[in-house]
Parts: C-alpha cells; sequence; structure tokens
DNA sequence: CGTTAGCACTCTCCATGTGAGAGTGCTAAT
DNA sequence: ATTAGCACTCTCACATGGAGAGTGCTAACG
C-alpha cells in the first residue's frame, strides 16, 4: 500500500467523523461543501480513490458514498488520531467521584463502569483488582445460619475469594475458626498444588475444604477473579442499526457469557498497564465482534493486584473520546491502587 | 361489561396464542380455519366485536385483525389460563442442576436466573436470599493488603454484607481480629441503631467500623441485600419488534439500576411465599415499564432468608410456560433453603 | 334467538414505475 | 497536480394500482 498524502489523510479522518456522527456514506460534494476543505470536488475523488484503492474506505454501491473499512478505521486510530485528553472538568469531576468512594474497591470497579459508560456512551467492562499466581494467605470460616458457612480465602497479593457453603453438619463459630485457623497455619505462603498436599493431615471437614480452597485458587489465575461488572449496555441499543443486526445480540450475549470475556481480555491486556488497546471488528479471530470494536486498557499497581477496564461498542464508535475516558480511568484506578495498597 | 361465553373465551385464547406465536393480528377468517371452530366466520366476527366492546382486543386499523390489549391478557391469566407444569423431565433436569451445585447459594442464584431465562426465553431476575430487620450477629475482618481490609458481616437471619475498606492506617490481622471480637461482643443481638449506640465505647477505629456496620445494616433492610441477578438479556432483544422500540431501552435500563427494581420487588411481592405474581403492561403506574410483563415469585423459607425470583419480557409474551417456570423454580429454590437454613 | 351466507367496503401490503438527488469515473484543459 | 465538465449509475422517496385479508351489516334459516 502507498503511503498517503496530507490531504488524503484529511479525507479519511473526515470520511470517518462524519460516519460516526452521522451513520451514512458520504460522498465527494458533500465532504468538500460540509468540511470547506480548499479544493474541488473532483480532487476529492481523486483521492477518494485512492483510499479506497488502498482499502481504506468502501462503496457499498456503485453510486453510494464512501464509508470507512476496518482498515480504515485501524489506519484512522493508529496514525491520525489527536490525543485526545478530556476536558480537565471532566477530570475533576470523575477524580472527585472516585475519591468520594473512598473506601471500596468495589464501589470503585462499579463506578469505573458507570463513568466509562457514561462517557463513551456505549457499554463497558471492568474486571476488579486481582494478582495471579499468588499464594495463599489466609482463611476465614464464618458461620451464617444453619449449616450455611461462608468461606474467605484471602490470597497473599490481596485478592479476596469467597463461597457459600452448605456442609454436612452444622458446626457453631467456635469450631469453624478453629478449623480455619490450623488450615491457615498449614497452607499459609502455598499455591494450589501446596494447599491441596497438605489434606492428608486434617479430619473430613478440613479435608473437604482444603479441596475447595485449591479449586478456588486454581480458577483464580484468569484475568478476573469473579465479577466482570459492565454498565451502559442500552447505550449500545441505542445506536438504531446496531440493535437491529444480530451482532448486537452476539454483543450481549457476550457480555452475559463470563469465560468469552475473560479470554479476550488475556490476550488483549498481554502489553501491560498503562497503554490503550484497541480492538476493532473483532480483530484477531473474534467472530462472535463482527460489527464491534473493544478498547481496552490494564490498570493496577504493578507486582500487586491489576484489572482490566474496557468499552465495547460498535465499529462505528467515537474513537477519541472512548480512548481518552478509557485511558483516563485506567489512570486513575491505577494510582488508587497504588495508593491503597502501599498503604 | 357482559360476562363472556364459553366460546367468545376460546377465540380470546386463542387470539392471544396466535398473537404471541406470530406476532401479527388475526382476523376471523383466518383464526376460524387455522384453528378449526365448528363455527362461521360470521360467527366468529360477532364474537371478536363483544370482545372488542368489552375492550379485550383491539383494531389497529379499521380493516386489521385482532391484538390482544392488557386488559385481554389480564384477563387470560387471570381466568383462562390452564395451570401447565413444566415437563416432568425438565424438571429433572433443572432440580438435577441445583442439587449439583449443591454448596453454593451463590451458584443457586446464578443458575435460578439462567434456568429462568432460558425457559421463559426472556429476561430474568433473581434476588440472593435476604431476610429483612435481621439483628447483628457477628463481625469479621479480614486483612487483605496494605491498608485493604475485607469486612465481612453477619445477620441473625443468616445474611451476609461485605465491604472492602480503605483503613486510614496499616492495621495486622490480630489487632483486626481482636477489634471485630470485641465489637462482635458488644452488637450480638442489636439492630441498627443499637449497633450505632455501642460506638461511644471504642477508639477512633471501632468508632469508624461502627459507623459503617450501622450504615450496611440499615440499608439491608431492602428487599435484595446486594447485587440482583440477571440473565438472558440477549433474549429479549431477539424479539424483533421489540428491540426496535424504545421499551426496550427502558426495560433494560431497569435492569441496570437497582433502585428501580428494589421498588418494584418489594410492591409486587406483598403476597408471600409460593404464589405468582403477573405484572402486564407496567401495571400499577411503572411507566418506565410500558410494553413490557413481569412475572415474579418469591422464595425461601419462611421467618429466614427469603428472596425474589422473575422474568421480564415484552407483554407478547408465553405467559403459561413462564408462569410455570417461575412457578417450579420459586418452589425448588424454597426447598433448597428450608432444606440447608433449618439443618 | 343464535347462527349463517352474502355483500359492499376499507385498509394494508407489495410490486411497479418514475423523478430527484447524490455520487462516480473519465477526459481534457489549466 | 488540480480542476471543470459530462455522461452515467444507483438509491431513495413517492405515487399508483391491484390482491388479500378483514370488517360491519342485513337478511335468511333452523
Amino acid at each position: 500500500m502507498d503511503t498517503l498524502t496530507e490531504r488524503q489523510e484529511t479525507i479519511l479522518a473526515l470520511i470517518i467523523h462524519d460516519y460516526v456522527e452521522t451513520g451514512e456514506a458520504i460522498g465527494s460534494k458533500t465532504l468538500a461543501e460540509r468540511y470547506g476543505l480548499g479544493v474541488s470536488t473532483a480532487t476529492v475523488r481523486n483521492d477518494m480513490a485512492a483510499l479506497t484503492q488502498a482499502g481504506l474506505v468502501r462503496q457499498l454501491h456503485t453510486s453510494g458514498g464512501r464509508t470507512p473499512t476496518e482498515d480504515g478505521y485501524r489506519y484512522f486510530v493508529r496514525r491520525l488520531l489527536t490525543e485526545t485528553e478530556l476536558p480537565s472538568d471532566e477530570k475533576r469531576l470523575i477524580s472527585h467521584q472516585f475519591y468520594q468512594a473512598r473506601a471500596d474497591v468495589d464501589e470503585w470497579v462499579r463506578l469505573a463502569a458507570s463513568v466509562l459508560a457514561q462517557h463513551s456512551r456505549a457499554a463497558s467492562l471492568v474486571t476488579p483488582p486481582h494478582s495471579p499466581r499468588a499464594g495463599f494467605k489466609h482463611l476465614e470460616l464464618i458461620s451464617t445460619q444453619g449449616r450455611q458457612v461462608l468461606m474467605v480465602i484471602v490470597l497473599l497479593g490481596g485478592d479476596v475469594r469467597q463461597q457459600m457453603l452448605t456442609l454436612a453438619e452444622t458446626f457453631d463459630q467456635a469450631q469453624l475458626s478453629h478449623t480455619a485457623e490450623r488450615i491457615t497455619a498449614s497452607c499459609v505462603g502455598k499455591d494450589a498444588e501446596g494447599v491441596a498436599a497438605q489434606g492428608a493431615a486434617f479430619d473430613e471437614l478440613g479435608r473437604e475444604l482444603i479441596r475447595l480452597i485449591a479449586d478456588v485458587m486454581s480458577r483464580a489465575d484468569a484475568v478476573s477473579g469473579g465479577e466482570i461488572y459492565h454498565d451502559g449496555l442500552a447505550n449500545v441499543l441505542a445506536q438504531r442499526d446496531f440493535a437491529q443486526s444480530e451482532s448486537a445480540r452476539h454483543a450481549l450475549r457476550l457480555l452475559e457469557e463470563r469465560s468469552f470475556l475473560e479470554e479476550i481480555l488475556a490476550k488483549a491486556l498481554s502489553p501491560g498497564i498503562g497503554s490503550v488497546q484497541v480492538l476493532i471488528g473483532g480483530e484477531g479471530g473474534w467472530e462472535e465482534l463482527r460489527d464491534c470494536s473493544m478498547v481496552l486498557a490494564r490498570y493496577g499497581a504493578a507486582g500487586y493486584a491489576t484489572g482490566a477496564v474496557g468499552v465495547l461498542g460498535p465499529t462505528r464508535m467515537a474513537y477519541g473520546r472512548t480512548i481518552s475516558a478509557v485511558r483516563y480511568v485506567a489512570g486513575l484506578m491505577s494510582d488508587l491502587m497504588v495508593e491503597a495498597f502501599a498503604g
């Protein structure tokens, strides 16, 4: 592919801008008039022909305007997108909200999802912070009612997993605490296999618990520990054309199915904390995400817990706004985490 | 309104049946042919005129077929719906799934949401079990990392609330456990106000914690304690006509906003455990739920924890199937709860 | 009196046709 | 390299005209 001239890049940017705004294909005449380029429609046409040649824009009908291709969006995002920042008053507003909820990590995560959905006007997803391959630190067993017991497992990185259990018989709190202490003492610092190996030393209840702990720990190596929070589904439905298509349903189903998200996040987030990843049109072989794009970033305190924030929306998305929102929220979450975990 | 003849009721039922299946208005001729009533189209027309008079069906166009009105659906659900049960093999399958996940209440809740979504082919929502106005039972503080501490509050009914906190300074596990024990000892059995009153006896950390506990406890009186689980959003989008309309977006936004659901559930679930409530077309003044219906039921062990299961779908919904699914799942959950809490 | 047959009428839906508008590629001139 | 002009294409919006489905009404029938 030849390199584009500056004007061709401008035209590509304008086509994308206009298409994102209006959802309609745009032709040479309208483009030249609407954006007051200093050149004639014929010139624009020539440049458009070059862009079409390069595979960056496409004509749906022989004589309809041009719309961006996925490659067009990619070129735009990688090379043309001016590095916008959120307006500083919005930034202040957001960070204020976060500091308001000072005490609660889960609240931060929910807030991040809500803020991202609002600013990107698309669906957002956020995973709680989590540190992979962390050793066992602490077990707590809390009697709630009857045979119902809450098991809380704390890992060295600061991860917390909990599960409600129904035991075979009733135990009182003292018995449970004692068992929990013994297990904590014998397992501290060990990984999933190490914990499993301790089973032999305990009675039936202990063995069962240790089996569960090892289970939870081995599952805990995924990108996201527990829930994946999301928000703003209504936003993506508001997109007229998107709501109709099959893709919308696919995307929604995706958000309901954790395992899929895990996989995507894992693949997309290798680059590490800070950098924003943009996946356009189900890039990387996610058939289900045709017509969708994701903007993702990792946040967290390196070494301790990290998590992911992201936005899922139609390919026809305002990337500038979304990327700056994701970048800002990820940065803010990182700061909060460092502050909270460093203690 | 006059009482309907038996044949008129049959015709109403058939209109609803056909409309739910096809989504299209149906006229006298098609109805008589398709369902082989033993009478002529003219007779059907007369009866349809009576139904229209009674406000149970409606003509959108002067000469288009009839569609059910909300009142029509209500009449149908209240008086005509044959009390269907799920096929017993489906029941076996479902209960098998539940007993498979024997240990985990949260898993039951998730499973209920998933099963309901699947069987009703609409969106489902389920709240975890919860007992209102329960006194304080037990506090646990678990150090996770840095200044991050997990606070777990257990109430007498078996409710568990947890919150991640960022404390002002770092404490080690022993200090935290000690504080938790002292607070537990002095607050056990008390309600929110009673707990708050204990604050004076403690140091700064203790006072802060007690404030938080009282806070959590007073919030805990809502129908749902924590999250409201939902599933099957993709199902309601699959409904062609529904996805287009504003109503779909409203409904979705509702599912994302907890406070709304709380309110609805609270109002709708007064009747108590067991009976299935059907709200048709946003009955009861929920403007946002125009074009939507909900099928709701309470589950749980009377006296201990109860929760709600429900389905949210378009007014044009297969009520028979949905109601039997909701009834069965609610019953199953109740059995499980009684079994687990009684132990 | 409930039911039925027949009739005239209405209204939607679909297929077809037409003109305006927007967009295109190409060529020749600047 | 850019521009003006031209002939052409294709979609979209709108009008037109049956075909089909549905309706209400009236009169006849058991």
